[in-house]
DNA sequence: ACCTGAACACCGTTCAAGT
DNA sequence: ACCTGAACACCGTTCAAGT
């Protein structure tokens, strides 16, 4: 009986680099990358804003540390994905969309990955798997880095959207504020009135799935005959 | 004599927005973006903190006239450039480099562009204007809808780079770090190594500029190619 | 109408001190 | 080895007061 930890108090987990760096995350999550800061996190672990700082230098490489994390479950998914070489471009497409369903969860992620500049571990691994990939699909060493570039923040899954709609207004009002500028901007108001509705994505008249979508399938198709280009004149 | 302003003191222009606006586009284009503060803008034009309230509501808002003055010089040079309707994909592409040679100048003006709710009258009319520009090259609504998406801040003459070589150390430092961990990202290596060296631009092993028309031009292309694809059935 | 100074809440971080 | 409290420099911003 004695030997057993009081069943009153909390464990008190000690804190560590790990349990630190999930506590960001998490916080972000639920408040929003603004709201990270070393007070609010310490709190959140019951803990003082200094105590912080044995586990993490500052919170620049805080932020490191977190953008590593995330692209550390990135490329633990997209490890998964494989396929014959010959089908490079599905398999390259499976593994972006994978990547992409993890960024969806973390909204804040993409900005935060965007700022750091990314030389970490886990994004050389991820970018080391994607150039293997074009490389054994026979795509040429220049091709295959102008493709890198080319993809950009796509390959990570994640293009920073011109147009925020998680905050906008709904449709209906979108509609009504343009109808009174529509002498302002004609061509985007004839666009937004001329859009296909499919019934399925009625939430707003930009999927943002179906849009990441195109323009990853757009970059996909240029690089393949690309490729195909400079094999054909042997042929 | 007596008239005129002693030549002793400056003439003490009084703050405006726009004497605002530009003094901090100017610190940012000196120290950075995380320079500009609300204490340093004032100091910098000689006045105090607080005064700067007067002029803008507070520093979100001197955030948006920042990135809305920057697009701003964008509509007005991107609107000379012109060109018949079946040229769209060159008046297009031209519009979007004049775009990028400003971008250029102010390094820190993508991340605040891409952090703001984009709806400023600046980047509606410019949006405006390439749409209207491809509708008139007669692009579907739902395509040139698509085709926005797609380009994305490319329009605007910016990708956020996955790896900002501008801080990054020169290409004989990079070799050698990267002969170090050749085990680790084997593919990296082997396209490092193997990347074709262009005598002009020996400057680094990526030419962002090359980069950035490559990827504009998979878009471009890919774009063109669905565009004729719906029509070539009536022919 | 335009500007300012003192004051407040909140940052990241240093440093010396606790266990 | 790990954590903490007081203190510092620097934020954005409110508010009452100056011209």
């Amino acid at each position: 009986m004695k030997a057993q930890p009081e069943t009153k108090e909390e464990p008190r987990v000690p804190l560590s680099r790990e349990r630190v760096l999930h506590a960001a995350v998490a916080l972000a999550d639920e408040a929003g990358i603004e709201s990270l800061t070393m007070r609010r996190l310490a709190d959140k672990l019951v803990s003082e804003a200094m105590s912080l700082y044995y586990h993490v230098e500052n919170k620049e490489a805080l932020l490191d540390g977190v953008a590593d994390l995330i692209l550390g479950e990135i490329i633990h998914v997209t490890s998964k994905v494989e396929g014959p070489a010959d089908q490079w471009k599905t398999t390259l497409r499976s593994k972006v969309l994978a990547a992409r369903e993890i960024l969806l969860r973390h909204p804040w992620a993409p900005q935060l990955i965007q700022s750091r500049t990314n030389m970490s571990p886990s994004s050389m691994r991820y970018f080391d798997s994607l150039i293997g990939l074009l490389l054994d699909a026979g795509f040429s060493i220049d091709l295959t880095h102008h493709a890198m570039h080319a993809l950009g923040s796509r390959a990570l899954g994640f293009t920073q959207e011109m147009y925020d709609d998680s905050t906008a207004p709904d449709e209906e009002t979108i509609a009504m504020l343009l109808e009174q500028v529509a002498d302002e901007y004609p061509h985007i108001a004839t666009m937004v009135k001329g859009i296909t509705h499919d019934a399925e994505t009625t939430l707003g008249w930009c999927d943002d799935q179906i849009e990441f979508e195109f323009g990853l399938d757009l970059i996909l198709d240029g690089l393949e005959r690309r490729r195909e280009k400079k094999r054909s004149p042997g042929r």
